[in-house]
DNA sequence: AAAACCATCAGT
DNA sequence: CTGATGGTTTTC
């Protein structure tokens, strides 16, 4: 490799063309004066050698195999204000592109180079830190770096970029004593630990109770206050505006208000630009967003916390497809800050963190975290009610649940949270109800039956193999395609299953029909309800709309936990006891009369971690599972869908690769053109998977491959 | 989208 | 051999 210093002799002149006999004739920048000026008269190598400068850039254009550094040629004019970290235009095969210029050189190995049009503002939106984030999490999720930066940078704002800064006094001094994670097992020694200037990690367990020991705000607010209190700052993330509301109030009375940005969507370009470049110029301690402050490169960064670390929001729906979890992990351990994961429940992904020691738990015992919540308890759902319709199942709900909403009513609102309907099917076993698995891990789906009679067969609702026999349902691997009429369930041997449906927004209109007197009201993610006054209300919710009473609901039933459960889809466990939790959570503790009620089958385990109160316990057989079954987070997974021929043409291409399984491809029962091809590592390997997805990713993008291939890694909606 | 590259071939 | 041609690859 030969660099050559920029000069005369190597650049410019070949930028010129001869024959036009003068320079670029497009370009509205430098060289069609400056350097037209400079170019006659002056010797051939020492005109431009001082002023000679080469930008290395990142172009905003996302063909995975331009996922490179292209050097241009920097003119006079701009030599002074560029600096690595500015955005900039450049002229990229015709045409003008945004770029990041991400370093600058003397040099180029480039045999012509083509001039740096202009700058996008003289800001330095990326310093080296967040330069160094936005290709660590690319290169994790075998993705591009201005993909990546589509998702962490907020729009420019040429206005809010020229804004004056308004003179701030010195900042009040940080409150972080006397906090709810402070009562928790090391929560103290983690508070001093960043006080004093530490980087500790931790996943913080949040007691589900409505009272001050369960304020999960609080306790991260006295994170970033202790963060700050060793003169560094701190980044707390939530999953949606109501949560970073409610983060901004709780950090209210810890730290000077204004030096706390919120980075939201709903901010508006001009503000979250104004912000984002106030946080970099360290005028924030701390910053408070959703999933794409994750990726703010704050200054003397010492912390950065996150609440509920599996909630939908954070899977990022965008290219390419990174999850808020890893990002922070990412930032934190580049910068040598801290990290304070704290969800009422325990991830798997967390989980896996803590056996590897990379986290430390804070929290309490079971028996502990029961005193502090609501009572929880449990009312049976068998099978056979869950398999009648909807009205006569409502006529079947439980007498318990009449009885806590009456009980509940006479101290204040009770909730009623109903599983949104219109879940996806799948097939459960029906002797011990756990999904259906292939033995690959797969989930398992009907692709019809082998008897003489053809397609008979219950197409949907309760399909299965009971009564007048008329063949054996053939199930088909939706990963491997492994299709088989000889299925057992995995875990009972058992050879009956069942299939899933819901309707349980009509269950709960009839029980607000049973109690005519009260005062009902609906929320769901359409139709958001503000906080509650401390009255008698029933209020019909599904997960995550749930808005939060005043003084903590007197009671809840929480309906229909089995449909929750019975998502065919990995995460149905966890995510079931995130959503009960989080309705727990907004209940008073039992010693004032809080209860809550699940309508859930029993003997389920994910049911018992729930009435125990034991994330612990639940986390560690749940990854135990994982890893036998080949499944995340021990293993490593990443997905392609796309036209079946190209998938299957790569397919083979990996046939050389033995430390990558291949699960499929399998067509889409849908269309049979589409595909999908699962691969599959153990987690160890994670990052040669994500090259190796970015290196075919690469290949077929730069060499226009037909068929287009959609890809991610760590997918969270597989089945 | 444009330019550069490259293999091929008709016309010397 | 050269220059024109047209398809492919690269893009600094």
């Amino acid at each position: 490799m030969s660099f050559r210093r920029l000069s005369r002799g190597t650049a410019l002149e070949s930028t010129v063309r001869p024959s036009a006999g003068r320079v670029e004739p497009v370009g509205d920048g430098w060289q069609a004066e400056g350097m037209a000026a400079q170019q006659d008269g002056s010797g051939p190598d020492q005109a431009l050698t001082e002023t000679a400068l080469v930008a290395q850039v990142y172009v905003d254009l996302s063909l995975p195999h331009l996922d490179h550094l292209f050097d241009y040629a920097v003119g006079p004019q701009l030599a002074e204000q560029v600096q690595p970290g500015v955005r900039a235009k450049v002229r990229f095969s015709g045409r003008l592109v945004d770029a990041y210029v991400m370093e600058l050189s003397p040099t180029s190995d480039q045999p012509r180079l083509l001039p740096l049009i202009r700058l996008a503002g003289s800001e330095v939106v990326l310093p080296p830190a967040g330069r160094r984030l936005l290709r660590a999490v690319a290169d994790h999720c075998g993705g591009s770096f201005v993909d990546v930066a589509r998702l962490a940078l907020p729009p420019r704002h040429a206005t809010a970029a020229r804004a004056q800064p308004p003179v701030l006094p010195p900042p009040a001094p940080p409150r972080w004593r006397d906090s709810p994670l402070a009562e928790y097992r090391a929560g103290d020694g983690f508070l001093a630990a960043l006080a004093a200037g530490g980087a500790p990690r931790a996943l913080w367990e949040v007691a589900p109770a409505a009272s001050p020991l369960g304020d999960w705000a609080d306790g991260l607010a006295a994170a970033a206050a202790a963060t700050v209190e060793s003169g560094r700052n701190a980044i707390l993330v939530a999953p949606d505006a109501k949560d970073c509301d409610r983060l901004v109030a709780a950090l209210q009375s810890r730290v000077d208000p204004r030096r706390v940005v919120r980075q939201t969507a709903d901010l508006g370009p001009a503000a979250r630009y104004r912000g984002y470049l106030a946080a970099l110029a360290g005028r924030a301690q701390v910053v408070v967003g959703s999933r794409a402050a994750a990726y703010l490169p704050l200054p003397e960064l010492g912390l950065i916390g996150l609440w509920d670390d599996a909630d939908d929001s954070y899977v990022e729906p965008r290219a390419p497809y990174p999850l808020t979890r890893d990002v922070v992990a990412l930032h934190a351990s580049g910068r040598g800050a801290g990290l304070l994961l704290a969800a009422h429940g325990r991830s798997p992904e967390a989980a896996a963190w803590l056996e590897q020691g990379w986290l430390r738990p804070i929290s309490q015992p079971p028996a502990w975290t029961r005193r502090q919540s609501a009572r929880t308890q449990v009312a049976g759902q068998s099978d056979q009610a869950e398999r009648l319709a909807p009205a006569v199942r409502s006529a079947r709900l439980p007498h318990d649940v009449f009885a806590v909403i009456r009980a509940g009513l006479g101290l204040g609102p009770v909730l009623i949270q109903v599983p949104h309907r219109g879940h996806r099917r799948g097939l459960f076993c029906r002797d011990c109800g756990q999904p259906l698995r292939c033995v690959c891990g797969g989930p398992l789906v009907e692709i019809g039956w082998t008897a003489a009679e053809p397609t008979s067969a219950p197409s949907s609702a309760s399909g299965r193999p009971g009564g007048r026999q008329v063949g054996r349902p053939q199930l088909s691997c939706r990963w491997c395609g492994r299709s088989s009429a000889d299925w057992r369930c995995l875990h009972c041997r058992s050879q009956r299953y069942r299939a899933t449906t819901t309707g349980a927004a009509r269950t709960a209109e009839e029980l607000a029909q049973a109690f005519p007197e009260v005062t009902v009201l609906h929320a769901d993610g359409d139709n958001p309800l503000p906080g509650l006054p401390d009255r008698p209300a029933l209020v019909v919710a599904t997960p995550g709309a749930e808005p939060t009473a005043e003084a903590g609901y007197a009671a809840a039933c929480l309906l229909d936990g089995a449909a929750l459960l019975a998502r065919p889809d990995l995460g149905a466990g966890p995510s079931a006891l995130r959503r009960w939790w989080a309705a727990t959570s907004l209940v008073r503790p039992g010693e004032v009369g809080g209860r809550v009620l699940l309508v859930a089958p029993p003997q389920d385990r994910t049911v018992q971690a729930w009435l125990r109160l034991d994330p612990a316990g639940f986390a560690s057989r749940e990854l135990a599972d994982r890893a036998l079954a080949h499944l995340p987070p021990a293993f490593r997974l990443a997905s392609l869908q796309g036209e079946a021929a190209a998938l299957a043409e790569v397919e083979a291409q990996l046939a050389a690769a033995s430390w990558v399984e291949r699960l499929g491809p399998t067509a889409d029962p849908g269309d049979p053109d589409q595909a999908r091809l699962i691969l599959r590592c153990p987690a160890a390997q994670g990052r040669d998977l994500a090259g190796l997805v970015r290196g075919l990713a690469q290949a077929r993008s730069g060499a226009k491959t037909p068929g287009a291939i959609s890809w991610r890694l760590d997918p969270v909606d597989l089945f």
